[in-house]
Parts: C-alpha cells; sequence; structure tokens
DNA sequence: TTTTAGCACTCTAAGACCGAGAGTGCTAAC
DNA sequence: GTTAGCACTCTCGGTCTTAGAGTGCTAAAA
C-alpha cells in the first residue's frame, strides 16, 4: 500500500513535470530532467506499478503518464514541498493589504484581488459569517416618516444596517425606545438563536400600540437576520482560460457557469470549512516561514502533531458539479480569535500546489492581522489611519 | 450614399440571416429564405454594391457575405423591426423585479439577472450616481469609544453609511452635536460640490477642541464622499463563450478579460451616458408596446421627433479593449425623475439587436417603477410589503 | 533478484491530398 | 435592368501517410 521512496520521488517528478509542463510525462522524459541514478526501463517498471496501484493514468497505450486523483492527493499529502515566498512578494503583498480603506469589504476585496494575482488561479473569499456572533447593540434611526435605517451591531465590530418601511405613525422617540428594549433583551444572543419570538418578548414592556410594534419588531428582527447575509468575491475567473486543460470551450464554459453559481460555492466551503481541523499556532508576525506547510509528515519526519491550516480538494473530491477537473484550496480567516469567514483558490487539478499553499497562508495570515486591526480587536494600538 | 429600398431589403435579409445563422449569407440561400421576386443573380449584383458602398464584407473570396459594421449600424439605425415581447414573458420580468426585497441593490442585482436571462447575452447594471444628488440628513451614531456609524441618507431615500475611527474621548452628545451641524448646513446641497472646506465650515459652531474635531469632520466627509461609490453588477458572462464567435478560445479569453475591468466599463458607460439623449415618454403602465423602439424614422416614416432611449454601440464603436467584436447597448434608469444609474446589455455583433432593444427597454421601465416605490417617491400608495 | 538494453508495437499529431459544395464574378442573352 | 450559364475560388471534411514518442516484454547483465 505505501509506496517505497523510489516510487514516491517519481511520483513526484511525474507530478512536478506534468504540472509544469501540462503534458502527460515518460520515462525518458523524467531521466533527462531528474538525476534518477537508473535507466528509463527501470523507471518504466516502476511508473507501470503505480499506474496500478491507482496513483497514476495512461490517457492512451502509447502516451506518457498523467497523475490520477489519487497521485494529486498523495503529492499533496506528503511530497509536496513548499515554496519560500521571495520577501519582495511578501512586502507587496502586505503592502496592498494595509493599505485599504478601514473596512472589512475593502479589505477583503484587496485579499481576494491579491490571492489571485499572486497565484495565477481563480480565488473566492467569502465575507465573515456571523451566525454564531453575539449581538451587540441595536439602533433605529428615522430617516422620514415610514422609513427607517435599522442598525445592528455584532461583536468584533461588525455593523450592518438595512433600511425599511414602518408604520406612518410611529416616531422617532418611539422607535429608539423599541430599539432600546431589543437591545436590552437580546444583547449577548447569537443571531442563530434568536428568532421574532425572542425579540418580540424582548420588546413586551413597551408602551406603543400592538399591532404598530408588531410591523417594527417584524422588521427589526429581519435586518437582524439579514445581517449574516453571506457574500462572495472572486477574482481570476478568466485566468483559467489560460490553461490547456480548458482549451476545449465547453470545459472553459462548465466551469464558468460552475463559478457563477457562487452561493453555491459558498454553502459548500462553509460546509468543508466546518470539518477543518485547528489552525496551526500561526506566528503573528507573518514572516515568509519556509516550514509553513504542514501535511509533510511522510516524506520528511516532520509528524509532529500539528495539523494543515488549509485543505485541497482534489478532482472528483469537490462535490460541486462542473468543478471534477479543478483543485480546490481553502483555509479559513479569523476576526480576533474566531474563525469568520473562508477563502479558497480553484484552479486546474494540475494545479501548482506548492505555490498555492504557501501563499493562501501567507495571505491568510496577513489577512488575519489586518482584520485584528480593523475590527477594533486591539484598538490599544492606535495607528496611522488617516 | 443612401440605400434604394431594395438595397435596404436585402441589407436586412442578410442581417437578419446573418444573426439567425452565424454562417455568412449568400445570394442563393438569401431568395431562399425571403420572398424576393428577383433572382441570385439580381441579388448578387446588389450584394457586391453593397460591399463597395462598405455595409457588407467578404471572409473570402468564394463564401457569402457579412455584415460590417457600417451594415449593422444602418440596420440598428433604420431597418430593424422591434419584436413584442409576450405578455407572460412580461409578466414574469415585472414579476421578478416586484418580489425583491425593499432594497435598491437587490432590486438591482435581480435586473441585472433578468436581463441577462431574457436577453441570453451579458448585462451590467450600475448602482445609482449620486454625484448629483442633495444630501438630506447625516448622522452620526457611536458604536463604542472610538468607533461610529456615519449614516448619510441622500434625495430619493438613498442610504449609506461607512464605519470609522474616531477619537476616543469624543462621546454620543458630541457626536450627535456634530452631525446636526453639518447636517444644518449641508442639508440640499450636491453630493458634488461638498468639500472638505465647506464641511467644516457647516460644522465651525461647534464646542468640541480644534483638533478632536478635525478628525471626526474628516471622516465624516469621507463617508459623504464614499456615498456615490460605483459598483457594478454583473451576469451571464459565460453564456458568451456559447457563441461561435467565441469559440476561439482567446478570444473568448480577451472579452471576458476586459469584462473583468468592470470599473473601466463602468465609467465608459457613465459617460456615454452623459450624451444619451432624452428618453421616449416613456408610458408608465409599462405595457407591452410594440411601437416602442425609435430611431425607425427611415424604414417607417415614423420620425415624429422621438428621440431614442437607448443607444447601441456596434463593433469598433466601443471605446473600450477588447470588445470589439462585441455590440453593447445601454440606457439608464432613473430613481423619480432624474437619471439615476445605466445599465447595458453586451454580446456579440451578431446580435440579436431587437429582441436586446425591446428587453432592456421594457426592463428599463419596470425598474423604472419599482425604483419609483422603493426610492419612496411616491410614498402615498403604500403596497403590499407585509 | 534487480536492472538494463533492445525491439516490436501502438497511438497521436501533423501534414498532404482530394472531392464535394457553396458561393462568386463575369458575360452574353433576354 | 434582369437573368441564365459557366468557369473559377475557397473552405470543409474526409482519408492517408509518416514521424515521433512512449510503452511492454524479453532476455541478458549485474
Amino acid at each position: 500500500m505505501a509506496l517505497d521512496h523510489r516510487k514516491q520521488e517519481i511520483l513526484k517528478a511525474v507530478v512536478d513535470d506534468y504540472i509544469e509542463t501540462a503534458e502527460p510525462v515518460g520515462s525518458k522524459n523524467l531521466i533527462a530532467r531528474h538525476a534518477f541514478h537508473v535507466s528509463s526501463a527501470t523507471i518504466r517498471n516502476e511508473m507501470a506499478e503505480l499506474e496500478e496501484q491507482g496513483y497514476l493514468e495512461h490517457p492512451h497505450t502509447s502516451s506518457g503518464r498523467v497523475p490520477s486523483d489519487k497521485g494529486y492527493r498523495s503529492y499533496v499529502d506528503s511530497l509536496l514541498r513548499p515554496r519560500d515566498i521571495p520577501p519582495e512578494e511578501a512586502d507587496r503583498i502586505r503592502a496592498c493589504l494595509n493599505d485599504c480603506l478601514d473596512e472589512v469589504t475593502d479589505l477583503i476585496r484587496r485579499a481576494t484581488s491579491v490571492l489571485s494575482e499572486n497565484t495565477g488561479y481563480t480565488s473566492l473569499v467569502l465575507t465573515p459569517q456571523l451566525r454564531k456572533s453575539q449581538l451587540k447593540q441595536i439602533k433605529m434611526l428615522m430617516i422620514e416618516p415610514g422609513r427607517a435605517l435599522v442598525v445592528v451591531v455584532l461583536e468584533a465590530g461588525v455593523v450592518k444596517d438595512r433600511l425599511v418601511r414602518i408604520p406612518q405613525m410611529v416616531d422617532s422617540a418611539q422607535l429608539m425606545q423599541v430599539a432600546a428594549a431589543i437591545e436590552e433583551g437580546l444583547s449577548g444572543m447569537k443571531l442563530d438563536d434568536i428568532t421574532l419570538v425572542t425579540v418580540a418578548s424582548a420588546a413586551r414592556k413597551t408602551t406603543i400600540p400592538e399591532s404598530v410594534l408588531n410591523q417594527v419588531l417584524y422588521e427589526a428582527y429581519i435586518a437582524i437576520k439579514q445581517a449574516d447575509n453571506l457574500e462572495v468575491y472572486m477574482d481570476g475567473s478568466s485566468k483559467m482560460l489560460g490553461y490547456p486543460e480548458f482549451r476545449d470551450i465547453n470545459k472553459a464554459r462548465g466551469f464558468l457557469d460552475a463559478l457563477s453559481r457562487d452561493k453555491l460555492i459558498a454553502g459548500y466551503m462553509n460546509e468543508i470549512g466546518e470539518d477543518e481541523p485547528e489552525s496551526l499556532e500561526s506566528d503573528r508576525d507573518g514572516s515568509v516561514q519556509s516550514d509553513m506547510p504542514t501535511g509533510l509528515a511522510l516524506t520528511h519526519g516532520r509528524n509532529d502533531g500539528r495539523k494543515p491550516a488549509y485543505m485541497v480538494r482534489i478532482g472528483q473530491e469537490i462535490a460541486l458539479d462542473g468543478l471534477s477537473d479543478c483543485s480546490f484550496v481553502t483555509t479559513s480567516y479569523r476576526i480576533g480569535d474566531t474563525v469568520a469567514g473562508h477563502m479558497g483558490v480553484i484552479g486546474p487539478r494540475r494545479m501548482a500546489y506548492d505555490k498555492v499553499i504557501s501563499h493562501i497562508n501567507f495571505i491568510k495570515t496577513a489577512l488575519d492581522d489586518r482584520m485584528r486591526k480593523i475590527a477594533g480587536v486591539d484598538t490599544e494600538t492606535e495607528e496611522d489611519h488617516r
């Protein structure tokens, strides 16, 4: 079952070469490009066995080999050698994230673009998921008779709002009274646990006629629920057309169609994010760390119990229509100390995993840092934000 | 220069056929599909002349003809026969727009999707441009010490907000005082005319220490300026890959790359929107109107002075890199009585202009109606929103 | 037992070739 | 001004062929 050392080396070489050239790799080419001290015939024998074991595939009898999902999986789990991010590139990334406006959405937009630019693939970043965040404040602001703005403040300084209609007869004072009642009753509750009933019972003691009150409460409730509205930022989808696997227009179309169902992808990312293993102790300074990745246990004997901070789905492992020719590397970012949202890179299965993994980890860390500042978790360090 | 009647008919037939089949159209095919009472040789002669005059092109000697930009232009300006929107379809569109949430962005999102779905091409809708809107209110809400929410209310009920940092020492009352001062000073001004100086002078009479005040004012100013932030909604970009002109992956890529520069496109849309002619008297009921389009003067003698409510840019007329194989139909929508934003459809030059024009006009009207309600321009008609 | 050289075999990709078909332009007759 | 006829052109889709890359197998070498 387990591969001996030489097979691993060969598998790694095949995957590396295939990633680079996009051509099925043959035994001769392999020895030409790598310093194996055996003949091509030996390599052939080994490759035949790797194929038998399911790590490689044969497009047709007389062509070179191509990695299977299983081959990629093995590569990613234990063969892959992380790549250092050159300091200038690291600086550029950090600079780009740091010079953003003081807003979460702007930061996320930038992260999305940086992630795609630096990997060369399609990037996806979800806005923070707030279902499990606590409600801190709720304010209602009269805009004009009949219309009000509901402002919902969550922990970690996330603010959402929503314009609503209310009965004309409600006046500003009443509105504030209702908001204050709701806030008193619900403050500290998780968004998930708030229902129309809890809202209503929180505001029971106000002095406003029931029928009018109900409508206001309903709108407040919707606004609260609306607060964990998930959005998807995406960049670089057209980059995919540059890769030979998408030279077939139908494949390309299938891919882009799949991407256009972004809510579906977002749901999937949240789902697989749930069972994401604990992040490794990320060192906060965001320095370029060549020992960053993780699942290297097998090949490099560093199985010290750390789990990877990222997940890789390869080909058929992606449970989304139209993306089974792709690979999907995901991770999550934090606001303060809690996992807030997910981000990922989609590329061809023949993806430069080492590069993507280094970059997504680096950007995740940089994003965490920045998020920490923006969300005001450590407001004590007052910084240059003009 | 001007085409005689038969040449017009032939040009129209060529364009129609080419739009339908995507194949260069030859003289024989033309008489087979249309009831011209002349022989193919005559058609050939006429087509040769049309080519000489620049309306048609010849991919190679022995193939049929294809319209040139000039040919399409002539078709759009004077030959095109609008298509009625079937009542069921009209109903579906209206229903889809009407069942949106009570928010402008949701409405725009839906309009984008409906526009793409119903035309089969890529749709673009810009959020309202508010540079020329008047400021109505500005509120500042303390979220926690050091952080505040600035809420900017514009005419027509558009509300924008922004989370900002303020000096820790500012308290809630002071914040409200500043906001009230700004509101009093600036209410009624156009966004465009508000500068840091006007903001500062409006708030001169407050009782807060200058250095602190300045920072608050700066943030308020940024929030106000931020309010006319333009966003672009797009849908159906992958539909383009289904059309034969984009079977070449490089063309497809060029197109998608061009689309990804959405801010550029938005700027262009605003620009060409400026010199857009006055909308024709749109009848408000949004009924399906077969006399909707416009530039039919030449062929149908209805040049009654009405100008088209839409603009068509064909091929090279589009001053955007990467879109010169496309056509771009744009129009604008209104909030209340003023032009607010722009929308458009991008497709291959070989686009079903009649269909696109009917739909974009119809959707524009439906959007105007809906916008009117959402923006609260006629709040008197209280409608069924739960 | 493992490795390697040699060789026959397979399959693809690319180029050459060919014929059918569609369309044209031109000429001469109507 | 229109049309029939015809020679000519160009593309598109097949079929064939060949070069090249790669394999698997066998038998010899290490």
